[in-house]
DNA sequence: CGACCTCTTGAGTGAGCTCAAAAACAGTGG
DNA sequence: CCACTGTTTTTGAGCTCACTCAAGAGGTCG
């Protein structure tokens, strides 16, 4: 993640991407092959459905602009999101290609990708090592994610998950650019979105968001996020934001 | 994960290892570039701790044999277990190998262990690209198992989470090796493991322990599981083995 | 035979859930 | 511009699963 801003960043060659996070490093040698390799860009709405939890799949994604929710379901339609995607964030790499995927991802706003073909993404491992490193830099990383959020279900109680969360995206959308804190972060989650990502009811969620806002730690209102004590909101999580890192050029 | 026996199984050259997770679909000539790069067998006993949360760690490791529980601590003590590492499994790799590790990891019965020094790691997989393949495959395999622990803990209610962790840790030492059915599984784990690892209390857990051994589900005793009720254990948490498949050899 | 774990059981409490229903909001068509 | 419909947010009331506190029972080891 977090790219380190530059004075001339690397483009995604088939995308007008910026600093994304598989190719930031790159060589350009490396960008040019990739050309060669089947790449698309894709655009779809908010809500559109990428792929499905149990089916097969045969691409994967770099995700260029927008929110992408990555989400598993058990049986009876219980929920639960494992990860919001944000740009840069790479999507349906899968530990057995063969098998079908274990989660579903739909887009949250209107969203950007690039595409890779199955058989191509490999290809390109092989021609380029490099990539691999990288991949598994990046996997690394999103399961060091994946633990913070188990350490919240398991053992934070409702304010803190939440306060967590929100420490969490300000700090992952801060690495991608700018943001202005006065304003507040455009944050596109539906309160039912934050309660099936912290194991929650909607409902609880809606009265410990009251409790934060009366607090005056955090309002999250009309898809704006304000962080109004972030000293206080560090202070109960124990926030440390080196979950996050950008990892090495190798 | 899930090694495929073989008749003739690679061995890991410096340790008397077989099928280990990271070497087992090499050739044999990567096998041999190995013997060049630092790597070193260790057995620790039991308790031991093999690293800390924030501490900087120059070292991996593979697990030859025994238990590693992973797990992460709160500032006020509570603890969030990550993982329950088998033979096979690989520790130690960070998204930033600069930074200091997230979490902890100790030996729950006696260990021996390869270690890698990490730029004898990053060296290798300069040198030899499968191995970084395999690694974004072992890790991103890592990932899919927190998302199964994840949404157990967002989403399932006590019961099922331990059912759902003694499918899960049958299928995967099932996958290591024949087990006998009968005379149960060791499992080498306290209630209070099992309680840190699904976001529960000791006391909880022991009770709904009881609820299993009592509906002729499941029974763990001294340090055995025995699953009674398969069907009807897989029935209420929709356990599938997916999860665990094994990785393609590119 | 104590000292120390780990497991077990009881009793009472509370954080978060369920059920139910307003109120605010967004989009749609007349 | 407004009534109409569906979604999201908000609030109330009561319940329950899991937690806390407390203490006894088993096991193990020096």
């Amino acid at each position: 993640m977090a790219p380190t801003p530059r004075a001339n960043p690397t483009q995604c060659v088939a995308c007008p991407v910026r600093r994304l996070a598989l190719f930031q490093p790159l060589a350009g040698d490396q960008l040019q092959a990739m050309q060669t390799h089947r790449m698309e860009q894709r655009e779809i709405p908010p809500g559109t459905v990428l792929y499905t939890q149990d089916s097969h799949l045969d691409e994967s994604f770099t995700l260029f602009q927008g929110w992408v929710m990555l989400y598993r379901t058990l049986g009876d339609g219980r929920r639960q999101v494992l990860r919001f995607a944000l740009p840069g964030d790479f999507l349906g790499f899968q530990p057995d290609p063969t098998g079908p995927i274990l989660h579903s991802a739909q887009a949250l706003t209107p969203v950007a990708l690039c595409v890779f073909k199955r058989d191509s993404l490999m290809q390109m491992f092989r021609e380029h090592p490099l990539l691999a490193i990288q991949m598994a830099w990046i996997t690394s990383r999103d399961e060091a994610t994946a633990h913070d959020h188990m350490t919240s279900l398991g053992r934070r109680p409702a304010k803190e998950r939440i306060a967590q969360l929100f420490l969490e995206l300000h700090h992952r959308l801060g690495a991608r650019g700018p943001i202005d804190e006065r304003a507040g972060i455009p944050i596109p989650l539906k309160q039912e979105h934050i309660a099936d990502a912290l194991g929650l009811t909607t409902i609880h969620v809606n009265r410990t968001l009251r409790a934060l806002r009366e607090g005056g730690l955090a309002v999250l209102r009309s898809g704006l996020l304000k962080i109004m004590n972030r000293p206080a909101l560090t202070e109960m999580t124990g926030f440390q934001s080196d979950s996050f890192s950008r990892r090495p050029l190798l």
